[in-house]
DNA sequence: AATGAATGAGCTTTCATTCAT
DNA sequence: CATGAATGAAAGCTCATTCAT
């Protein structure tokens, strides 16, 4: 699955289609080599093209990096906010709501493998404030959306009200980056999916406590 | 405090307090600067040292930023398996166990903010197996240790027996991250600690339910 | 003024006419950016012609700089040529033909100032033997008119006899290629112009002594 | 004759040697090369030495040609300003002082042919702001030097007090700098320098009338 | 004829590492 | 042991030139 695939992108002129190959070969590339070793002749020689293509495209390399990761931030947050947290009226509800959220970072994660490692990985190791400010934006992004759902399950008295629900939400998000790190690096990702998809949501929901 | 303080390494010739300074200003240097960015020179003038000198103590700047890594693991071992996961005999036992784990961790954090930035950022930007899977093991181990927590609490009767013990603990572990890289870089840590401490047990203990 | 109306080319066809087009544009860019920064691309953008449409009229880059250079040489070694050294039969007849070559270069440049900025400054960077010799050419052409000159008014009666006639007549090269530069960057050039003319032409004839 | 004997610099350790050294180098490269076609790598090779070693010593490219300039300036600034203007009381003094002012500068030139090289011509073609102006500055001064010698003469009475001084001292600078290519290039600057020397006081005092 | 995408030689610059002192 | 001058591999980037369309 590339990039503009999942954008929808249907304009293709030859240029746009070459700068989305371009952003593609580099997303391999830096998710294989990690941001510092990767050459922009890797990232060229991977399309067969002469490096002084790339410049015809890009600004210089981290101008790329910045793209690819706004790609992944931009097909994440798209994930995030495409469902309404007020809408589950039950715990029931609720449930479902996680578990499509789980389906749905995980198929992204798993179309193409590369985008995790980016994003859990490599993207952390560039010393450049702006990059690191968007990603940790999705990252929060993230959160707020989770805050969303638990002020929505306190509003409809299916969930304690006297959560924190910012210190929760983001605890929620760290499980659920952890899961998606396991589940991609999986030998057996369906089987894995699935345990990882009821353990979050019977840990957030009932926590480990007998009964 | 530094490294050699809390590894509580008694001895010092003058090559080990050496190389424990270097340790530690390069630790220094990492953290502020990120692996690549950081020059060899950067930690020898810390120490108002020769470049030069550097190499009589470690091999090249792969390898101290290892042995950088391998301090702060150890340390983290430390601390996690200082604690016996069989004692908790109660529910309420295994909530202070966690506010313990919670408080260490947080504290060595706090006592060399560098740690935290090196383990949780810096460390994943090197492209360099050994090292990641060196850290890859020290959150695994934290994980295991979770497990044993867990499995205590089902043997003991105060855990669900129908847990996924390895993938409730990973989670548990993913939340407690979080809640660390949020401490450390809060504004006000003290409060944050405590928020964060009820916040984590509760939601590992009861979930987000209502009742 | 184009290089074309002064060479008073009357054939022109679409080829020629595109030629000197460009000419013109690289004119304009080298005098504004000087030969090694000004790009291909600049001076076809200038025309908003495609880049590779320069390549139908010149060979490369050193050749339309040398094309550039001759435009301006032979205009130059037109405007000097076209007075004759053996008119003046007086000092005041050469006193006006002095006046009347001030003009004329003065004019030259000051219909096109790129042209001055090529000839006296740019074209020195470029490490080309023929365009440097070229270069030389036009200065030692002036400075022969200007012996012919010499050897008029020596052979009138009215110079003096035991003149170094090569090296007067470059040393008044000097003198005058200093006033064109002065001139033509001047902030008020009729006002300097006249200045200069009567210093240049008293210097010449009489010296800076008294009486 | 080496940049460092020339300013007396007595203070030699081993670094400001090195320094002058590559300072040396430079000079020769750029002056055979041109700036342009100079590479670092030239530079070093010159001197038997790795060509990360220039970097030591100097920013960058443009950094050691700025210096080079920079050293050229002041060597023929201390040689302008080395005499005064106010002493000469009689022509013939004056005289005497334009041919002693001939000398050092044809003696400058002559013991590294470089200097004049690239203070002639190789500085023209590098599109700096700062330098071109610096280079300007110098041959400005040496014309508000040869301004003072000017109005010392109005005012001794034996120059005409009716010069545009400024004018006259910038066209006899630019006779004088032409004479100064012209000797250096010449394949028998002895006997050159003694008809210029001639030719130019001439110039300036008598001009070319008869009588 | 006109175009501009593609190319890669060639440059500058950095910095980990070595080693003579 | 300590030093820091020297080194050169290695990478980013530019832009004149080519050539398929």
């Amino acid at each position: 699955m590339s990039f503009s695939m999942i954008r929808g992108n249907m304009e293709s002129t030859l240029a746009t289609r070459r700068r989305n190959e371009i952003l593609e070969a580099a997303l391999k590339v830096f998710s294989e080599k990690g941001y510092h070793a990767a050459k922009i002749e890797d990232i060229a020689s991977e399309l067969n093209m002469g490096h002084g293509t790339f410049y015809r495209y890009f600004e210089n390399k981290l101008d790329i990096f910045n793209q690819v990761v706004e790609e992944i931030v931009s097909m994440i947050t798209q994930l995030v906010t495409d469902i309404n947290p007020h809408e589950a009226e039950t715990l029931e509800d609720y449930r479902r709501q996680l578990e499509m959220i789980g389906d749905r970072l995980f198929g992204l994660f798993k179309s193409n493998p590369s985008i995790s490692r980016v994003i859990f990985y490599e993207a952390f190791g560039i010393e450049d404030r702006g990059l690191r400010e968007r990603i940790q934006e999705v990252f929060d992004l993230i959160g707020r959306y989770i805050e969303l759902y638990l002020e929505n399950g306190i509003a409809r008295g299916y969930m304690r009200a006297d959560l924190h629900v910012r210190e929760t939400a983001l605890a929620i998000g760290g499980a659920l980056f952890e899961a998606c790190k396991r589940v991609v690096s999986s030998s057996d990702p369906e089987q894995d999916l699935s345990v990882w998809k009821e353990t979050i949501i019977t840990l957030i929901i009932q926590g480990v406590k007998k009964g």
